[in-house]
DNA sequence: GGGAAAAGTGTCGTTTAGTGAAATTTAAGT
DNA sequence: ACTTAAATTTCACTAAACGACACTTTTCCC
């Protein structure tokens, strides 16, 4: 399960370097080979170690493709799906379109969302902090959730 | 299996060079032989290895050719079906007809989808990309997926 | 049919990006 | 506080992609 937020520097090759606390996680899952894809709805990458990916990717997959929000989630998660594999010093080296895909320049945050990462580019994640706590705060459908 | 985007300029006489590593497995599984069409809803071209277009081309000649569907799809991919050989360098030489189709200028983005790959002019890619993000995020039928 | 132009093919050198290792810095433990 | 280990940054090397060039083949026009 990763969880937490980690702010992290690229270096001048695009590459990310792993926190350390997923690093024995990430080799046990998947022997270091791990799938980066966007998302489908905002600009941030998505990272999963292979055999969780497999399944999502089956799951798409499976989709009728007749229906347009299936075809429009194939083209971006499929679509975007690289194959990456962790170095021996710990890192993935991010491809350059997924980058600029998702505006990535030095600073970004590596959130983890149980099976998966979400990473963000620093500037664009406080960003959407910033309009969520603007938002109002419409909890149509989850009034019975406990906090 | 396919996996994967990567940016390409074709060179002044629109040759492809095909990522090297892709170059071992299609080596493997075709001899370099392989098969290029139109796809028959986007702007985009389709490439097989060529026993892999070999199935796919038997299985739409099997469709009922009293359906309009199968036939468009017939005069489609079949129709525009062309034998291509990777070069000694590791090129595909895009034929004009092909380029003009899927509107290739200089950059095209090659995208591993399993056993095929999709090209597609790099702006097409990028307008398309860019018109789901801005899309109503509609989840019609999909609310049990789990991404 | 001859010539010219266009299109296709192959090779080479340069540049850029990717990879791996080393070294410095940071942190942790005794 | 010192030693050891770990992590991050920097540097050097390798390989792939790009562009240029030269040669061949085909096509079109005169």
């Amino acid at each position: 399960m990763f969880r937490g937020i980690t702010p992290i520097n690229l270096d001048a090759k695009g590459r990310l370097a792993i926190p350390t606390r997923y690093r024995d996680e990430i080799q046990d899952r998947c022997d270091q080979k791990m799938v980066l894809t966007v998302d489908h709805r905002e600009r941030c990458l998505l990272l999963y170690p292979l055999p969780d990916w497999n399944t999502v990717e089956a799951s798409v997959n499976a989709l009728p493709n007749t229906s347009k929000a299936a075809r429009r989630l194939q083209h971006m998660l499929i679509g975007h799906a690289s194959d990456l594999e962790v170095d021996g010093s710990g890192r993935l080296l991010i491809p350059a379109l997924h980058r600029e895909h998702a505006h990535f320049e030095k600073r970004v945050v590596m959130v983890g969302q149980g099976h998966r990462f979400e990473i963000w580019s620093e500037s664009l994640w406080q960003a959407k902090n910033e309009a969520y706590l603007a938002e109002d705060d419409d909890m149509t459908g989850l009034e019975d959730l406990r906090l």
